[in-house]
DNA sequence: GAAAATATGGAGATGGTCTCCGTTTGTCAA
DNA sequence: TTGACAAACGGAGACCATCTCCATATTTTC
């Protein structure tokens, strides 16, 4: 996957710097309102910099949730073979909306990763659609749930959820979604 | 709703020409990847003017369809009217699909309205939001769906149909997301 | 330790948004 | 009619965020 780039001290410096500063900038939500560039001051590199290290506001938010999304995959993996098919695809919804729920910015990074499916970015957005895939079609397999929707249908759901992360009642309108979908899927 | 606003014969005119063109572009499928200034051009007035009738581009969508979504909610009082509950909202919810595959851009202005929801803008979809209620509610009364889930779940059902509007598989998916939730809605 | 390769930073080009205000157009009362 | 006042026009240019370019600096390699 990573192809090997040798990359320089300072380079690699900067870029961690950059990371940094970009995961406190998150945890206080201001990301997606502050100024790309003012960023780049922040985090105490040129703008040049910044840019060479990530190209868009949506590469480095890619970065920075980049192990966050890893974990999640992970942890469907986990479910999937720990549990019956049904029940571990529903699991991981329900985690998916707590994960959502505790790291807020989360929610507007995966819509906005999701809406800019375009290119090659979005890498964590088609790993996770493909860790959701597994579970659908382990659930389908084992007869858990209905074969007539597709994945495609349950990742516009989440997608859904993480559009509306400004709602005022978002988290109980997230398990609901969850809910629907759910109790939808069964036979 | 409306102010007594005695608006000069000129003016008229002005906010005419700038609707039609911009049904016409929003036909193109264009409007939200056009400058905004090139677009006063195109319907042959100034920027001031363009400005002053719209203050944003989210204020001359919604102007645009003002019609659309009064269509769409006349519609729901309808079905409401002339159906068993339970149906009335799932007719409801397969028409919005078909609405939304038909005239593409209402898709994604939707999604952008709901998502500036803020402030006083965006009364369409707060009527759309109303109709919905409604049909829900009365679903609920007549014993037809569940109780414990509420409108802001569908809503958000739906703005996920919306916020997803590139997806390439957009039309199945969505009659998928709204299959799931009538039937997860069924008691 | 000098050449080659790699990275830096920030001034300025770019391009879209929006405002300001001198001019034009419409309205209405006399 | 016409004069005078209000309402609306339009587009030049201010403003601001994004992104590029390249002279300079740092690291690596030999």
């Amino acid at each position: 996957m990573n192809a090997a780039k040798p990359l320089r001290a300072d380079a690699l410096r900067n870029r961690e710097a950059l990371l940094a500063k970009a995961r406190e900038v998150f945890d206080a939500g201001e990301f997606f309102d502050l100024r790309f560039d003012d960023f780049a001051r922040l985090a105490g590199v040129g703008t040049g910099t910044l840019y060479r290290h990530f190209p868009t506001r949506e590469a480095l938010a890619e970065a920075v949730y980049h192990d966050q999304v890893a974990a999640l995959c992970s942890r469907a993996r986990h479910l999937q073979a720990t549990m019956p098919a049904g029940e571990a695809l529903a699991a991981f919804l329900r985690s998916m909306v707590d994960y959502l729920d505790t790291y807020r910015g989360l929610a507007r990074t995966l819509a906005t990763l999701m809406g800019a499916a375009s290119d090659t970015l979005a890498e964590g957005s088609r790993a996770l659609e493909q860790a959701v895939t597994d579970l659908v079609a382990a659930a389908v397999q084992a007869g858990a749930i209905r074969d007539d929707v597709g994945v495609g249908t349950v990742m516009m759901a989440l997608h859904g959820i993480g559009a509306a992360h400004d709602r005022p009642d978002w988290r109980a309108e997230a398990d609901g979604v969850i809910t629907l979908v759910v109790d939808g899927l069964r036979r």
